[in-house]
DNA sequence: CCGGAACGTGAGGTAGCCTCAGCAACTGTC
DNA sequence: GACAGTTGCTGAGGCTACCTCACGTTCCGG
């Protein structure tokens, strides 16, 4: 390991990013929700009421593209528009029935196949791996 | 952490993920490469002579892509096409004089960078970590 | 020597971003 | 209370990194 000056772990992450994406990709399938959309419907579901540019705030978007994920989530009749009864200029975003339900059993499936990923690492393992990702992070 | 099904560490491993990827591409902002187009002068400086379609296979794109890394790579005179003499479909790359001096700097750049990054941990912790991720990927 | 496979690329498409311009509505100032 | 400046959303149009499909050229096995 005299070589080691990060490089492999830097791999390594990147490898266990990799594989956590492309699972959440699959787990999203049944759904044919594209992550982005999952992640702004979450959104929408978290915070009822939430206006167009708090969700491009949430998502670290600009507020253009913001408009884009909400059309296609409207579209797909998960989330709905409507006015801000105390600015004329606001859009207020509120999900569907249908929307909160698809939000939960992706939740869901999410949560079990990330317990599913982690479960190779024994418990002590895996407080030992998160300590040392939170020290890396500051 | 008695709730702790792997969310929290599947986050974490995002998160560091996310900053390097940042830190990667501030890196390369002095040579003005996209991350994409410094893997693909990676591999053509490392495989001296490669088809295009070896470039395809090597990134895990579309050979059609490999086309477009290439084309961007060759207009800032970094590599070359040349055709392969014993087929007279295929295409050699080569790296320039120029494209291997930025290959060569952009490398030692990114690896002082992951250097950096990772120096906040000490090497007992660095070690303990690879073992972790790579228990993770079987 | 000929039919099928392989190579690269033009044409055209998608997703997820962006900026810029514009309109409507709000707000602070005088 | 008017009005200049700001804010909220969205149309238009652009970019990058991908893709597929079709095509012409070339290669190769039988």
């Amino acid at each position: 390991m005299a070589d080691d000056d990060g490089a492999e772990i830097a791999e390594l992450v990147m490898r266990v990013a990799r594989t956590q994406r492309r699972r959440w990709g699959d787990v999203l399938a049944p759904w044919a929700l594209s992550p982005h959309q999952a992640r702004a419907l979450r959104v929408v579901v978290a915070r009822e009421g939430a206006r167009l540019s708090d969700l491009a705030e949430a998502l670290h978007i600009a507020p253009r593209s913001a408009t884009e994920v909400t059309d296609a989530l409207q579209e797909r009749g998960l989330v709905e528009r409507s006015p801000d009864p105390t600015d004329r200029r606001a859009v207020l975003l509120r999900a569907t029935e249908e929307g909160r339900r698809v939000q939960a059993e992706v939740d869901a499936a999410r949560r079990a196949d990330t317990r599913d990923l982690f479960a190779r690492l024994p418990a002590a393992d895996r407080a030992e791996l998160a300590r040392l990702l939170r020290a890396l992070l500051d």
